[in-house]
DNA sequence: AATAAACCCTCCTCTTACTGGAAGGTCAAG
DNA sequence: CTTGACCTTCCAGTAAGAGGAGGGTTTATT
């Protein structure tokens, strides 16, 4: 049985952070003290370490929540926690793209550019015209 | 001289966002008609998609209101856009490394969870303990 | 001239996933 | 008995708009 702050830290997580998980229904205290203060059991914690790690994962809330009840349903099938990884994967994929494209363009651009006291540049007229 | 959705069109952005533009001071129309309309000029436009183009390029607002004055400023050194440029570069690549880690772990984990009617799932118990 | 469609306006709420802070209650130590 | 470290709730703000309500304007067509 912990409070706040010593649940948080067993979770690594900030206080705020799991005060706002119960907030929103995905990981509630198992109840509150006499004084009103959230009470965790080890069970709790674990499911904020588990939320923990899967947003680190770049898993957003409403995929956690997914998760968790994944989580805690012992005859999921494998299948499906993997149909939601593999998804996972491919929005990455599709964002790592996105910005190894722009990458890719803004580094041409400052290749080009002297970068001295000139007022001559050719990043500005690409953001001006569209054309290099 | 154009009114507001026509700015837009020409400078490929949405109604919503040239007029938001204009609330947070980035790009303000040239005036007001009778009827109290925006009212946008070629000048206008061009900044805004001077501000569409930065966008895309994965600049933040406050970024490109760097880089708008240093657009209107005749003056401005190379050097500071470039200096701005190499910036978001290295934010970008910081980005880039995240997300390729994230996506090379989940890809580990899910090649090793058989994804099949059995509850066995190694990408759970990953969340659930961080221990492969 | 009347009307309908297409614009335009301001203001309000919602989004994500929290973070920070104010005002106030509780608890253990000195 | 007070100090400090906790805890509580509630409110505001973040980025960058999107969506919509309610109401005025303009333009084209009848």
């Amino acid at each position: 049985m912990y409070k706040i702050s010593e649940a948080a830290k067993r979770a690594d997580l900030s206080v705020k952070t799991v005060r706002y998980y119960g907030d929103i229904g995905l990981v509630i205290p198992a109840g509150r003290s006499k004084s009103d203060y959230r009470i965790y059991m080890d069970a709790d914690v674990a499911k904020l370490s588990f939320v923990g790690r899967a947003r680190r994962y770049n898993f957003s809330i409403s995929q956690c929540r997914d998760l968790l009840d994944l989580y805690e349903d012992e005859q999921r099938p494998s299948a499906v926690v993997k149909k939601i990884t593999l998804e996972k994967i491919a929005e990455i994929d599709c964002k790592l793209r996105e910005l190894q494209e722009l990458r890719d363009d803004l580094q041409h651009l400052a290749g080009n550019c002297c970068g001295d006291a000139r007022p001559d540049c050719p990043i500005i007229d690409k953001l001006a015209t569209g054309r290099d």
